[in-house]
DNA sequence: CGATAGTGGACCATTCAGGTCCTGATTGCC
DNA sequence: GGCAATCAGGACCTGAATGGTCCACTATCG
């Protein structure tokens, strides 16, 4: 349904909580905070560090931290980290599969429409998905009111 | 991958083959001209008409014909008839699921995304992308090669 | 030297899209 | 009036891929 993986969500709310703790923060540390089994957080947070959204200090009192601001981080590049490149056809990358090619009247139509999405995704950063995101009420303090995480 | 259905592909094949024979098509005829199972373009050609992209006319010597001109066609409405509403979050429609919606900071902060992405969508209509697709070597007289469908 | 934390990879399971088939309703033609 | 063609609307099955887990390894701090 044109929909994007669970992950890039988990990245978005990983990296947003990132920010609100200003130094330094733990996989585990922001699996509790968010919610989200650990194993699931670390992924996500080592994609997003392969790509450079993040950065990673390794062995005791490590962790991860952001490498920009949120207002520049396009969330363009929050799913190509998660998802890959950002393209809606399965016949992007050229080769077998579509043996009709020399029917298929729209050889790589597509194009226009994945760059359409690609910039309309690249106008729009963290921070702005953050801003508006229920007035403030969280910050740091966020209690695991039931479950207990950890 | 933020990747849409083939099925939706599949449409805009249809669609544009539906152009090119100015008349009615039946599903078998579009199916065996773009090389795709029968039952398959049926399915798509369903949707279609259920949007009201296209008119189906029942019985014998019936078929389908386009509802609008291609020019008149914004893609969006074809991923819509297709793979449903666009939406890249899965918690858009809410409700259960979202457990962690009490520590979720990022609440209903896709919506702006959301919007960017139908806008862009619906900027480029069928034409657009049927324009410059391989010259115009595809008419009306579109030879089965080899596989000799029906 | 040990505890903590990221790295990388393999791995399993659930979900869902792609695809097929069948039955029924509608209309044109002989 | 009956037959054939064609759309309509399901149920159903299968396979890929996403989400999620786990393990062994490395690095760094105290």
């Amino acid at each position: 349904m044109l929909k994007l993986s669970r992950l890039t969500d988990y990245a978005v709310v990983a990296l947003v909580r990132l920010d609100a703790a200003d130094g330094v923060a733990t996989s585990p540390g922001i699996a509790a905070a968010i919610g989200i089994p650990e194993p699931t957080v670390a992924k996500v947070l080592k994609a997003l560090a392969g790509r450079g959204l993040v950065i990673s200090t390794r062995g005791a009192r490590g962790g991860y931290r952001l490498a920009r601001r949120l207002s520049q981080i396009p969330i363009s590049e929050v799913i190509m980290a998660i998802d890959g490149p950002i393209a809606l056809t399965s016949c992007v990358d050229g080769g077998l599969g579509c043996e009709s090619q020399s029917l298929c009247p729209v050889a790589g139509r597509w194009d226009p429409v994945n760059d359409a999405i690609r910039e309309a995704l690249t106008g729009i950063t963290l921070a702005d998905m953050a801003a508006a995101a229920v007035p403030r009420a969280f910050r740091l303090p966020v209690p695991v009111s039931l479950h207990e995480v950890l």
